[in-house]
This record gives C-alpha cells, sequence and structure tokens, in this order.
DNA sequence: TCTGGGGTCCTAGGACCC
DNA sequence: TCTGGGGTCCTAGGACCC
C-alpha cells in the first residue's frame, strides 16, 4: 500500500540547495501514447474511435497539419507537423478529425492528478509529457525497483484516466526522456545507473533532444552523425565550431550530462493566441477585427490564470511566410482588453506600414507576466498615462464574469474597447 | 508536400546608467 | 575632453520541442 498523496514532508522544499545525493536519482517520464488520437478516440468511440487509420489534424482541404496520429497511420509514414494533404496522399484511406481543444487541457489534467497521488515530485513538461522524481521514496515502497513502480504506475494511470501512457526512466531528465522512446508504445524503460554512456553512444545525433534540423546540418557537414564520432571530439573544437556555450553545451547534453530538477511549482512564462486564415487577408479593417478577437481572447486568458503582463507581442506572417513581430513593453502590468488591444493596435498599424502584402497569420503574445496579486495596488497608477485605468480593469472582470456565467457568446469583444471612449479615455 | 498552435530558451545589438 | 567597461533592460529573430 502507498499513501493516497505524499505528506508534505517529504516533498522537497525547493528553496533548499540539496547537494548531489549520494544515491543517483530516480527520474521517470510519462508520456501518453498519441495522446491527441486517444482523446479523440474517447470522446467519439463511435466515430473516431471506430476509424482504422486516425489523423488528428487541421481539414485536408484548409491549411492544417497532422497534430497527431494513430500508430496504425504512421506505419505509412505519416508524421506530425506534416500537412495533412500529404499526410492523405501516404494513407488515403485515414479519417482526420479536428483537435478536440478544451477536452485536450481537461484529459491532461486527469493524468497529472492521477500522477500527484503516485508520486512526490511531479512537473509537466506539456500537456503530454510529465516528469516525476521518486529519489528517497525507496523506503517507502520497500525496495520496490524503478521498473516496477513504472508498471505500476503506467496501469494506474489508465485505470484511473483510460490514458495509455509509456514511462522512460533514469538517473536524469535527459536519459529518462531517450529512455521514453524505447519504451513506446504502452511500455517501460528504464536505464540503470552506470548503463548511460552505452546507451547514449549507439544513438544518432538528431536523437538528442535539443539538436534539431540546424544543429544536425552544421554538424553533418564536419563528418559527424552519430553520438559515437562525436564523443572523442575535444569541447575546444566544439566550442570553436559553435560558440563558448553552445559547443561547451553540445559536450555535455552527448554525455548525457544534466542536473536540472524536476519541479513542480515551475510557473508559466507568456500566453498567446495565432491564427492561420482560411484564405490570406490584405484589409486594414478586416485584420483589425481578426486583432480584436485574439486579444480578447489571451488578455481573458491572462486574468483567468491571474497574471498581468507587461510586453505585449503581434506577430505577422505575410502570404510568402516572413515572419514579423513587434514588441512593447509597459512599465506598470496590464490586464484589461481594452490597455492591451490599445498596444497590439498600434503594434500591428508598425507592422503593415513595414511591410504591406496579405497576410497568412496574426497573433497575439503577452510576456513579462506578474501575479495578478503582485502587481501593485489597484489605482495606483490609474492616472499614470502609461498604464489602464481601474475602470478598464473591472470592465474586464465583469465581462469574464458574464461569459463564465452565460456563455463565450455573451459579450462580444467590440464592446470591451468601448471603456476606452468613455470619460477617462481615451489616451494618446 | 507547402508549411498549425502552444510554448521555452538563446543570441545579438542598442540604449542607458554607473 | 576623450575614452573605457560592465550590467541591465528592451527588441527582433531564430532554434527547438510537443
Amino acid at each position: 500500500m502507498y499513501p493516497a498523496r505524499f505528506p508534505a514532508a517529504i516533498r522537497r522544499n525547493p528553496e533548499s540547495s540539496v547537494p548531489e545525493s549520494p544515491s543517483p536519482r530516480r527520474i521517470l517520464l510519462v508520456d501518453c501514447d498519441a495522446f491527441f488520437v486517444q482523446v479523440a478516440c474517447l470522446e467519439d468511440p463511435e466515430g473516431a474511435g471506430k476509424a482504422k487509420y486516425l489523423i488528428v489534424g487541421g481539414t485536408p482541404t484548409g491549411r492544417g497539419v497532422v497534430t497527431s496520429a494513430s500508430y496504425s497511420a504512421r506505419a505509412f509514414g505519416v508524421r506530425a507537423a506534416m500537412p495533412t494533404a500529404h499526410a492523405l496522399r501516404l494513407c488515403p484511406e485515414a479519417t482526420i478529425v479536428g483537435v478536440p481543444r478544451g477536452v485536450i487541457s481537461e484529459r491532461s489534467r486527469d493524468v497529472r492528478r492521477a500522477l500527484e497521488d503516485l508520486s512526490p515530485i511531479v512537473q509537466a513538461a506539456s500537456v503530454d509529457e510529465f516528469y516525476l522524481d521518486l529519489s528517497g521514496t525507496e523506503r517507502l515502497f520497500t525496495g520496490e525497483t524503478l521498473e516496477a513502480s513504472a508498471w505500476r504506475i503506467r496501469q494506474s494511470v489508465l485505470e484511473r484516466t483510460q490514458i495509455s501512457v509509456s514511462l522512460g526512466g533514469g538517473t536524469r531528465r535527459v536519459i529518462a526522456k531517450l529512455a521514453t522512446r524505447c519504451a513506446k508504445p504502452a511500455g517501460v524503460h528504464i536505464v540503470q545507473p552506470g548503463a548511460e554512456d552505452v546507451f547514449l553512444r549507439q544513438l544518432d545525433l538528431a536523437d538528442i533532444p535539443g539538436i534539431g534540423p540546424a544543429l544536425v546540418e552544421v554538424l553533418r557537414k564536419k563528418g559527424l552523425v552519430r553520438v559515437e564520432d562525436t564523443w572523442p571530439v575535444q569541447i575546444e573544437w566544439l566550442q570553436r565550431w559553435l560558440g563558448d556555450r553552445r559547443g561547451a553545451w553540445l559536450y555535455r547534453r552527448i554525455r548525457g550530462v544534466d542536473s536540472s530538477e524536476v519541479d513542480p511549482h515551475e510557473r508559466r512564462k507568456s500566453i498567446s493566441a495565432e491564427r492561420t486564415f482560411a484564405e490570406d487577408i490584405g484589409d486594414d479593417r478586416e485584420l483589425g477585427r481578426r486583432l480584436l478577437k485574439l486579444t480578447g481572447s489571451v488578455a481573458s486568458t491572462l486574468r483567468e490564470k491571474c497574471f498581468r503582463a507587461r510586453t505585449v507581442t503581434v506577430k505577422l506572417r505575410d502570404s510568402d511566410f516572413k515572419t514579423r513581430q513587434h514588441s512593447q513593453t509597459v512599465p506598470e502590468a496590464i490586464e484589461s482588453d481594452a490597455a492591451i488591444h490599445e498596444i497590439a493596435k498600434a503594434l500591428l498599424f508598425d507592422l503593415r506600414a513595414d511591410r504591406r502584402m496579405p497576410v497568412r497569420l496574426l497573433g497575439v503574445g503577452l510576456t513579462g507576466l506578474v501575479g495578478s496579486e503582485d502587481a501593485p495596488q489597484l489605482g495606483l497608477f490609474a492616472n499614470s498615462g502609461a498604464g489602464e485605468t481601474d475602470r478598464e480593469r473591472a470592465v474586464s472582470r465583469t465581462v469574464d464574469e458574464l461569459r463564465n456565467r452565460f456563455g463565450r457568446g455573451a459579450v462580444m469583444p467590440g464592446l470591451l474597447v468601448e471603456a476606452k471612449k468613455t470619460p477617462g479615455g481615451p489616451k494618446k
């Protein structure tokens, strides 16, 4: 038996810098198998659930790409991020369904909650990946091997959430991550302490997390393709080719050196939304309307997560696929639709002035997040001219409430910027 | 083949301050 | 009067991950 929730005493204190523990760390990465496909099937057992080959992603006629494909479809060469039109040519019998957005985060939360009952430290790395640190739990599970723990966790998550996961394990995060690939699908793979070098040396450089297409190409030109080839290369050479930092990083990376902790308290750093249009848009008024929807969406997410933001970024992809962005940072963090939209509007204006082409994609991002409770008292900066007014904040929060009660369509975005036009605004 | 949407992290240059 | 260097913040762009 094990406790339903781990007592606070054995959760690691994030403040204390614990020296390297004498016994090797026990880290697991839990990765949901074809998560979007599983969720689509669970939500629609009669439709998606019955498809022989299933692709989750954009429509075949639109501009979509594959988000996730069933293992049966992957056998035809279908991969994530591939245009759906291409995927259909590879696997013509495939059924395509849209991404079940809201349900994805619900199911992700279910998996996370299940894991929190099974491990003292859980960190979500994405919607479908979770790191666990089981170091120090050996006594609790009286001699259970990491492999046995992983199988037990897999079974328990499956029973509680109906989601099938695979687990990779090892003494470091990067090892656990790599091990997961050997575990997939629906399995477990543990790299034993001391076996890391042998495990790593059989891999291609491209297999290592953080080594993407660009770096692979640079290294290939130096004749390096496999970890085995790169192992004897001195750090000085890597630094000469890649720069001091990146060279040193690569040297450590292929050796699996990774001291990063599994951090259950990691805070979100940005909130963004972007849309690729069905057809390119050249009309500024239409772009303005799309911008209004996007700012409304990111601003309400911002408030929902109890943040304010200091930096607003507008991103634009022109019809020739050139991507540009402008951003602006304000002295006091803001949260209202009106204040965020005001800045975004000016940024979009500048971007359009720089280069006037039909637009393929428009996006709005918020960074420099601070907790709303950490932000200065309401009203303190109401008349500073740079920030937002109490009235603007109040309007946005009221709208959030109305939408919670009556649904998203209850208040249209146009009403929100009205707040700017009444006494107190507009500002220039 | 014709390129989604949500993120994180890094680099490099310029402004500004000491 | 001329010339520094370091630190921090901001902005733009890009690599990478799922």
